[in-house]
RNA sequence: CGCGGGGUGGAGCAGUCGGUAGCUCGUCGGGCUCAUAACCCGAAGGUCACAGGUUCAAGUCCUGUCCCCGCAA
């Protein structure tokens, strides 16, 4: 197989399972990723994770602010890169770049495109009660995640399934796919298909998102709470403060309180809180300034006087 | 130096104006019961994050360090 002379660009965790691949299969003559930026508590500078396996493994790292500014192209240009892989960079890329290195640009996409194109497809396809997405990979274009598919990937979603256990199978899913994609490309066979039929985008996850809406159904609450695991995560309000809710179950009680009730706070039994259709169970959840814990214990050192209603 | 909360027996918390630690759950043993997420009796388990300091005496006051968490970015 040819050892492609690569370019990679990508930023987070979940694309460095994709680097660590094509280092294998690939000669990787440099990693672009987003600038460090301060992040976290007290203003530290972190840099992508990305950034941090490159460097242990002394692959050279750039940091550009844009990568379409004029001072960087030339220096993409110099690296005279045959092949772009993006994975989850952050940034768009102009035609310009794209038709830097003659085999493509190859971007790896955490759905079964033409679905959920854009920033937060896993987080997106479990929110809206998916059963099941996938890896996508294709060739680049100008568009956002619109160009030309090469090979796809189903994964199950299960029914209580959280994001960070999504990402951290489609992270896998995806490093696979692209070596299968530059074992095709390589000796010829990839075939490319348009994006048609229907498309929808999943766009980035604001504030707004977590917020429970006690008067959904529970099955809408319980793959947001899921959907948002473990980051940013659902949240919702008891009197002044925010509490998370990490974990939830559904139950076939019909609600009978206002949506947002807590109808039953007992350490032994459970605590539970009325949705539009039925009551839904917090199995985990985490009070402002503590850490996530399960609702028996913190029910045991904190008791809700009832009646409680979350908001 | 972004703002703020917190580190107390396995878990979650309390501890007022400083006087060597308490609650709920769990665990172990025993009892009651047709039975139990029920109840009763008993037991084990903590150098109160770490290091200094003040004091007759510090979980409780002062200083420094480490770690955890929420917000904001």
């Amino acid at each position: 197989m040819k050892k492609f002379r690569t370019v990679f660009m990508g930023t987070p965790d979940f694309a460095v399972p994709c680097l660590a691949k094509l280092d294998e299969i690939a000669d990787v003559i440099g990693v672009v990723t987003q600038p460090d930026k301060p992040r976290g508590r007290g203003h530290k500078l972190q840099a992508p994770p990305v950034k941090v396996w490159a460097e242990e493994h002394n692959i050279p790292v750039y940091q550009p602010k844009r990568v379409k500014a004029a001072d960087f192209v030339p220096v993409l240009e110099e690296l005279k890169p045959e092949l772009i892989v993006v994975v989850a960079f952050g940034q768009i890329l102009s035609q310009q770049i794209l038709d830097i290195p003659q085999y493509g640009c190859i971007n790896v996409h955490a759905s079964l495109l033409p679905h959920y194109r854009g920033a937060a497809p896993m987080q997106w396809c479990i929110i809206n009660g998916e059963e099941k997405t996938g890896v996508t990979t294709m060739f680049m274009d100008a568009g956002l995640d619109t160009g030309d598919m090469l090979l796809k990937r189903e994964v199950e979603i299960g029914p209580d399934m959280t994001l960070e256990e999504l990402h951290d199978e489609l992270s896998v899913t995806g490093a696979e796919l692209l070596a299968d994609t530059l074992a095709k490309l390589s000796d010829g066979t990839l075939v490319r298909t348009p994006q048609t039929g229907e498309s929808n985008y999943a766009p980035m996850l604001t504030k707004e998102t977590g917020c429970i809406d006690w008067s959904k159904n529970a099955s809408a609450i319980h793959n947001l709470v899921r959907g948002l695991n473990s980051w940013p995560g659902a949240y919702t309000h008891l009197g002044d403060k925010t509490y998370k809710i990490w974990r939830t179950r559904l139950t076939d009680h019909a609600a009978t309180a206002e949506p947002g009730t807590v109808t039953s706070a007992d350490k032994k039994t459970g605590l539970f809180v009325a949705a539009g259709d039925v009551d839904i169970e917090i199995l985990e959840l985490q009070a402002p300034g503590k850490k996530k814990m399960k609702a028996a214990d913190y029910l045991n050192g904190h008791a809700f006087s009832l009646p409680a209603r979350f908001a």
